[in-house]
DNA sequence: AACAATGTTGACAACGTTGTCAAGCTTTGG
DNA sequence: CCAAAGCTTGACAACGTTGTCAACATTGTT
């Protein structure tokens, strides 16, 4: 089965591959009927492109780079699907290129993967899209790269984020709300930024309550369902219980809840709880964790849509390229009345 | 900053380009002086090959394809990396195609991307390897490729898979050795054809041992949290409540053992409870889940490994490239003796 | 009606690599 | 020592597409 090549098509047609060319790449300066001709033949033909000719020719690879520290979670899985999808809406493809930072040689694979596959463009996920080296490979190598909620988006780098501050206050809010005086926080690690934001947030909505915030029920996890087990132990030791516990994430959420069943303390009638992420444990747990859900697919989706406007390529400082996605709280049966 | 092709490398080592494609290419028939001379200025000019311009003239992309039907599940993330780690071993790359045969035109779409980015190989996963109509696109693509836990892999198809039924049984012969008489079985979706296995396996343990299957005690789950929180419901209402519980998949066996919980009954006290997968939340559960480990990234090592086989390009139906792979029981907290 | 501006088209030469093949070397065997 | 066989090397032409640019056709302006 011989491949349709773009001659086969202008031959048909009885134009020049060059306008079959432009056809395909919807350019202009092409006459209507001969536009729709040649489209009909090459829905005839069942031609496709191919995609390595027009790479080189174009010295643009339509691939994207999906630079992450560990494919396997979960988060992963949503930003790449995120950004799957539209990479295909846009006839991008995506190559997902791990980057263990904790491995030498690392910049070698980077470097290699870049000039190799002279990628149009790279996503970076936290937290490695905090990692100054890193990014200034891809300036190095002249890849515009879009940086998925970094801490501080240097110059040059496009940004996609949501304001983990303002969730984090909304849900405090909602605890202050169903009446909850004596609310736990448990933190994240400290390398992670966006933990440090939901930190703040918390503090300001108890604070523009009027109320004081009780350092020993706020303690340092590590993101880990462990690390709610046990932080969950101590905050049900201390002399005033919490009424609610506000964890960082879901997993810990997740430990926290299964520390106060294991003590027979009923959630939600006796303790409200909640999370942050919208991981899928957090539904399969009984009863399901009330949570902050980031648009995890919508910024990747967002970030292929930056790499791929040819204005970003220009003028990656410009201002347009900093975009913060809407969060969405989510109730459910994890949180009550106090 | 011009990039470094193969006429620099060759001009500054005083030979043709061709000698320097043999070269990177590891061919014969260069002289070692020959070779290391322009191994040393490949590094020194840090050449890489342009990876569209090898394909072009070569017309192998150096690209695999992952096929995959639910690109969001911790499967699909082992899957994918165990890949992925492979690939850059073997200096391939990976794309990953999400298959929705439940939408229409994705064949198209799958014919898309095999003539448009022209896949040396492909991967496919439970359950889309067992489509006939995706397979038969391969084929008339020309396209290898190897099947992971295919029910029945076809002749032309590579396969690579592990020994469900023996797994299953090895399982169910630890809790009789446990001294557990009265077990109960949570099947998988029909479709699956993975899961059948396992119930055999689980059949065959128990016949060996001279005990009955009690088939009130064998109930028909759907993979999910939440049908094995209902189906324990009703395993515990039996009038003889089972003293273990074998899921077929770790979701429903954490599924069951909540539902334990909430009934106060201890795990693995007073009942014991197994799965099936090894996937991240039967390791955060508390008490961790006795599981089996399906070796997903080695199989889809292996796959890889079968892709870039040469052998395997001119003989797909060699029984070579038909290989199982080992997997492993792992005892954990939630099972323990009758 | 003449001329300029603009729109449409195709010839041709890249893009960077590898396949083919033939030429010039070595080695081997008699 | 010579012929045959094998090894090493490079010239050249693909691979399939797009960028450049010049030619030609059409439209608009005066």
């Amino acid at each position: 089965m011989k491949t349709v090549t773009i001659k086969d098509v202008a031959a048909r047609a009885g134009v020049s591959p060059k306008t079959v060319s432009r056809v395909i790449n919807g350019e202009d300066h092409v006459r209507p009927e001969i536009r729709e001709a040649v489209q009909r033949v090459v829905a005839e033909l069942n031609y496709r492109p191919n995609a390595f000719a027009r790479s080189l020719s174009s010295s643009r690879s339509y691939l994207l780079g999906l630079f992450i520290d560990d494919p396997v979670s979960g988060y992963a899985a949503e930003v790449q699907h995120g950004a799957l999808l539209q990479c295909r809406e846009r006839s991008y493809h995506l190559v997902v290129e791990p980057v263990d930072l904790g491995r030498s040689g690392w910049q070698e694979q980077v470097r290699g993967s870049l000039s190799s596959l002279r990628l149009d463009g790279a996503i970076v996920v936290p937290p490695i899209c905090d990692d100054g080296e890193l990014l200034s490979i891809f300036d190095e190598a002249g890849v515009p790269h879009v940086l998925i909620a970094p801490s501080h988006p240097p110059e040059g780098s496009g940004a996609v984020w949501m304001d983990d501050r303002a969730a984090a206050r909304e849900m405090a809010e909602y605890l202050l709300s169903l009446g909850h005086r004596r609310i736990a926080f448990i933190q994240g690690p400290e390398s992670h930024s966006a933990s440090a934001r939901r930190e703040e947030g918390f503090r300001a909505a108890l604070h523009h309550a009027g109320l004081e915030v009780d350092d020993r029920a706020v303690l340092r996890g590590d993101f880990s369902f462990r690390s709610g087990l046990e932080l969950g132990e101590v905050l049900l030791d201390l002399p005033e219980a919490p009424s609610a516990i506000f964890a960082c994430n879901d997993d810990m959420a997740l430990g926290a809840m299964i520390t106060a069943m294991k003590r027979g303390i009923a959630v939600p009638d006796a303790l409200s709880i909640c999370g942050f992420d919208d991981v899928a444990s957090s539904r399969a747990a009984w009863p399901q964790i009330t949570t902050i859900r980031q648009p995890n697919a919508e910024m990747a989706a967002a970030a292929v849509d930056i790499l791929v406007d040819p204005v970003f390529r220009k003028d990656s400082a410009h201002p347009a390229f900093r975009l913060m996605l809407a969060h969405a709280m989510i109730v459910r049966g994890s949180t009550g009345p106090a």
